[in-house]
RNA sequence: GGGCCCGUAGCUCAGCCUGGUGGAGCGCUCGGCUGAUAACCGAGAAGUCGGGGGUUCGAAUCCCCCCGGGCCCA
């Protein structure tokens, strides 16, 4: 079929285009077409997504960009021929959905959900509200064109995804790695429950006691051992006293008191204590100190002191003691310390904590009992201190203090009974496995593999109720453990499955002991939410229940999140991968950056440069968008700018003008691309060359997605379609096009530009699936209506290697340089481009050039408007009066090295001299401490002074010339161009089309002028499509105005000839 | 405090691996072109290549230290 002219009568409008294909593909069912297609292929590609969590109900500029380079890789795969798994993920569960449904529901603490709001209630509203937002999110990401299998995501709520997070727990149970332990963690008393380390990652300004105490050293009158603390608190659970062995300490007197602490700090907590006085002592290393024996201030108030007296002395701890601050003493309470209670289990020190899981001290804190902890205990505490002359100074400090990532309450460390697996175990296969894995960019590796070397065991439980349950039942009667894999071990074990397998209605499921027969109730606790996605990997796939489809797919072939994910899903499943299958679930691994504002800053609402999806989506349009964050380089955070967009939208105005000319001669000429077969017709130089550039493009476009540098792709795409095709391409065929005539070098031309258009168009739709459906299914499928109905339907192209052609490559640059160098040397002189030039002059090098130039002699004379082109010897330039000389160090440096600086000096001093025996001899030989050194003209860039009537530029060729003298014969073509111009300008003006006849009247009182245009007359008919032109005053009825050529006052009129 | 990434023109970024006179696009000023023209071409202004030190005849590039931003951890 002919080309049609659809694309040329349309006006560009992204958004409507982008309605249009929306529409289609719902339409006519177009994601399952590319299903159907892909699923067919033996080639696997199983590509796993990292759930984005459902607390939302829109996306973030992040997770936008995430899903838009999934796709645009899950495309290109799928038009490469492989059976592409695309099944999206969904991350339900966790405290920060529950924090927002306490919200809503105005819930402060966890005895409000069970006893106002009801367990299963709560749960119900979690799933609701993850429901919903799974929806909005799904519509989000379908609004940009994500094609991914929407209708069946995975979601982590799903009884048959926690069935398959059981599985790894009871296979961890089966290795020996599953734990129950006591441990120093960090605790939110809001939300009463434990957090892992990584949860622990917001910090806020907070204002604490800063205290010294002081503590009795036992048998000694009035000496101290000083400490200081922020945390009062902590102080009735005190165990011991920590000090540094090799630092040096001191022993000071002021009053009747003698005070130890280190000798650095000893300035410091002086001035801050305000003593006045002070004389010491004697000075002496920590190790001394080691056994001392102290009496606790508060021993008497403390229930539980009576316990911990026992270990009141000075232990060495250098790990603990940190130099800059505090007094080189630290108090140290297990129960309440990380550090503490390492050093404390070295001692055997019991990890006794005096907070409940609210806060309040409790029973065994004596006096202290029922106070809260950051507030009412730390005063208490300080004012008994007070009045036990136990209170060197209290002050107070403002350090960042860790707070609850979700409710912002301040923690407190504390010590619990949780459950652990000892990932430390297995630490040496999971270094094994994931050096198996391949990363991009190539540093993520080194940092995945510093984190991994670090892994510490895996705190996995939690005392919360939106989350997979651990599936551990302890008996009441003698306390053995079953470990649940799935639910029909729950069958066997003498349980009932429940209607769901959340809390609370699994809480309710009771076994009976297969030890001693007495009843079996379940942990309360539920899963880290991390564990839920670090399954997805099988869990997604229905394993174990269904083992057959991963056991196909495995491992995933790609897995790519942003680079904060390194810590969290990427560790995450090799973790549980490692743990349930002995291998790294995934092969390759794809960083993407962050989206940031315009400084680099991050995007909060608080900070006002916060952009929505809804916010952008209103102002720009999808394939846009796309490309915008496609084309930043991958694994480098993206700086989110208007302005950047609004670039790239006028990249695809040039997209579209492109086509659009291409539909407009096609169509003109009644082109018919199936007829009109590439290697049948006589190709002419350039179209050579645009097939050549095209496969390279091909060549490149794949080698860049094969390493996963999309945004290369992106680019290389882009630089194609503007610079070599519309810059530079459709401007040399301009001439073959207008023609009326149907030659063999217009069809050729048509054929060339429909087959690199349409290839263009098909690699492009990974990248920007709108606007290439679009024009493929109105230009490309128009005229070949036997194509696939999406474009996406189609193979990416294979590179033909044999028609990469470096010599045409290497002619049309030089044409380039030469068309570039000319109009720059007409711009110096003042020589308009309409005004033809009669000749350049060329010196160069490169002695290919004489024979090329003849090959690019068309594009020289069409784009520059050159008669013709000279190539002369260097002497022609010898004419030159002055030389200047620049070095090129490039050539020098390796072949003088260290005469450089000399070398140097001298050119300068003798430039004109050197200058001009380089450009006659070739060489100048320059004598320096009495040796011989032979400069060339390769070591130099060499300027020079011209005659009047050239103009001379320097290129990369060499030089390049322009004669300025204009004769009689160039002038009258210059003046025939400069009516042309006018009525052609006309011609738009009365909105003719390009093929229409006119009738044209040219009217001066300068007669000079009327008989030069006379003489191009014909030329001027030609051009302008006339049929006569009439030297007198345009009637009436004709459309005509004055123009003011050269400073000729000249009527134009022009009238359509039917 | 530690690990990794980034810092180049007013803006967005390439160049860095493999050292050789600092680039592109946009924006700005001036000039030109014109039958795909919201396009294009040319010229100009604009840079301590984050700072400092080192290696080298020569460093944006390699090495060390520091500063700022990001991510992860402590």
């Amino acid at each position: 079929m002919i080309i049609n002219d659809k694309i040329t009568k349309e006006k560009y409008n992204q958004r409507n285009i982008e309605e249009w294909v929306k529409e289609y593909w719902a339409k006519n069912d177009i994601y399952n077409k590319i299903k159907d297609k892909s699923s067919k292929s033996e080639k696997k590609f199983y590509f796993l997504d990292g759930p984005p969590y459902a607390n939302a109900n829109t996306i973030h500029l992040g997770t936008l960009w995430n899903k838009v380079l999934k796709d645009a890789l899950l495309r290109y795969y799928r038009m490469k021929g492989f059976n592409v798994w695309d099944k999206p993920g969904f991350d339900t569960h966790g405290l920060p959905i529950e924090v927002m449904i306490e919200k809503q529901l105005g819930s402060n603490n966890k005895k409000d959900i069970i006893d106002k709001i009801g367990v299963d209630n709560f749960i119900n509203k979690c799933l609701a509200f993850v429901k919903e937002n799974i929806s909005a999110m799904t519509k989000d990401f379908e609004e940009v064109g994500v094609f991914m299998d929407w209708k069946n995501p995975y979601v982590t709520y799903d009884d048959s995804y926690i069935e398959s997070g059981w599985y790894l727990i009871r296979k961890a149970y089966e290795k020996g790695l599953l734990y129950k332990g006591r441990n120093v963690l960090h605790w939110c008393p809001r939300c009463e429950t434990t957090l892992a380390d990584y949860e622990v990652s917001e910090y806020r300004e907070l204002e604490d006691p800063s205290i010294y105490v002081k503590f009795k050293v036992k048998n000694e009158k009035d000496t101290y051992l000083l400490i200081w603390t922020t945390t009062p608190w902590t102080l009735p659970a005190n165990a011991f006293v920590m000090a540094h062995p090799d630092i040096d300490y001191v022993m000071i007197q002021t009053g009747n008191e003698k005070l130890i602490l280190s000798k650095e700090r000893l300035e410091k907590v002086v001035e801050e204590a305000k003593i006045k006085e002070y004389k010491v002592i004697r000075t002496f290393k920590g190790k001394e100190l080691e056994g001392i024996e102290y009496e606790h201030p508060l021993e008497d108030l403390v229930k539980a002191q009576s316990e911990l007296k026992k270990y009141h002395k000075v232990v060495m701890a250098p790990e603990a003691v940190v130099s800059g601050e505090g007094t080189g003493l630290v108090h140290s309470a297990p129960g309440h310390g990380e550090i503490d209670s390492i050093i404390g289990s070295r001692i055997g020190a019991p990890l006794l904590g005096l907070v409940n899981d609210q806060g309040f001290m409790v029973e065994d804190a004596g006096k202290y009992a029922g106070l809260y902890f950051r507030t009412d205990a730390n005063n208490e505490i300080i004012k008994d201190l007070k009045e036990r002359n136990a209170l060197l100074h209290a002050g107070k400090i403002k350090h960042r203090y860790p707070v609850c990532w979700r409710c912002k309450t301040p923690l407190l460390l504390k010590a619990t009974d949780q459950w652990f697996i000892a990932v430390t175990k297995i630490k040496d296969k999971l270094v094994d496995e994931a050096n198996k894995v391949n990363w991009v960019p190539q540093w993520a590796k080194d940092r995945f593999m510093n984190i991994v070397g670090n892994v510490r065991d895996w705190v996995i439980s939690r005392q919360r109720f939106w989350g997979v349950p651990l599936p551990i039942w302890e008996c009441e009667k003698c306390h053995h453990l079953e470990v649940i894999g799935d639910v029909d071990t729950i069958i066997k074990l003498g349980g009932k499955k429940p209607i769901n397998l959340h809390r609370p209605w699994i809480d309710e499921v009771t076994l009976k002991c297969p030890k001693c027969g007495g009843e079996m109730k379940r942990v309360n606790d539920v899963l880290d939410v991390w564990f839920d996605s670090g399954i997805a990997f099988y869990a997604s796939l229905g394993y174990p229940k269904n083992k057959e489809l991963y056991e196909k797919l495995r491992p995933a072939d790609l897995i790519l999140e942003g680079h904060d994910q390194t810590r969290g899903w990427f560790f995450s499943l090799l973790r549980s991968g490692v743990i349930g299958f002995e291998s790294s679930p995934y092969k390759r691994v794809l960083l993407h950056g962050f989206v940031l504002d315009e400084q680099g800053r991050e995007m909060h609402k608080s900070l006002g440069n916060y952009v929505s999806f809804e916010e952008l989506m209103s102002k720009q349009s999808r394939d846009v968008i796309r490309y915008y964050v496609l084309q930043n380089t991958t694994w480098e955070d993206l700086k989110f700018s208007w302005k950047g967009m609004e670039q790239i939208s006028r990249n695809f105005t040039i997209i579209w003008n492109v086509f659009s000319f291409a539909s407009l001669y096609m169509s003109l000429d009644r082109f018919d691309p199936t007829k009109n077969k590439l290697n049948e017709l006589p190709l002419e130089n350039e179209d050579k060359w645009l097939i050549s550039k095209l496969n390279i493009i091909i060549r490149d476009f794949n080698k860049y997605y094969s390493s996963l540098e999309v945004h290369n792709a992106a680019r290389i795409l882009m630089n194609f379609i503007i610079e070599d095709v519309s810059h530079w391409y459709l401007k040399i065929i301009r001439k073959r096009v207008w023609e009326d005539e149907d030659t063999l070098s217009k069809r050729a031309a048509y054929a060339t530009l429909y087959h690199v258009l349409k290839n263009w168009l098909i690699l492009s739709t990974p990248i920007i699936p709108y606007i290439s459906e679009y024009l493929y299914q109105n230009f490309i499928k128009t005229a070949e209506p036997d194509l696939p109905d999406s474009i996406s339907l189609l193979d990416i192209p294979e590179p033909e290697i044999s028609l990469i052609n470096e010599d045409i490559e290497y002619k049309m640059n030089l044409a380039k340089v030469i068309v570039e160098n000319v109009l720059s040397a007409r711009m110096k002189a003042g020589i308009k481009i309409r005004l033809p030039i009669k000749s350049v002059i060329i010196s160069s090098h490169d002695n290919n050039l004489k024979d090329a130039v003849k090959d690019v002699m068309p594009y020289i004379k069409e784009l520059a408007n050159v008669k013709e082109v000279q190539v002369v010897g260097k002497e022609f330039f010898e004419q030159a009066k002055i030389y200047k000389l620049e070095p090129n160090y490039k050539e020098l440096g390796p072949s003088f090295k260290k005469y450089m600086p000399i070398i140097i000096k001298e050119v300068k001093d003798k430039e004109e001299e050197i200058g001009s025996s380089l450009v006659r001899e070739g060489y100048y030989n320059l004598k320096i401490n009495g040796e011989n050194i032979k400069l060339e003209t390769k070591h130099f860039k060499i300027q020079a002074t011209y005659p009047e009537w050239l103009e001379v530029t320097e290129s990369s060729i060499g030089i390049i010339a322009i004669d300025k003298r204009v004769s009689e014969e160039e002038y009258k073509q210059g003046t025939a161009r400069e009516i042309i111009r006018r009525i052609q300008y006309m011609r738009k003006q009365m909105g003719l089309s390009v093929d229409a006849y006119i009738e044209t009247w040219i009217y001066t009182d300068d007669n000079e002028y009327l008989s030069t245009i006379k003489s191009v007359e014909e030329y001027i008919k030609n051009e302008t499509r006339s049929k006569s032109i009439n030297y007198d005053v345009p009637p009436n009825d004709s459309y005509y105005r004055d123009w003011e050529v050269e400073e000729k006052r000249i009527t134009i009129g022009i009238k359509i000839k039917q």
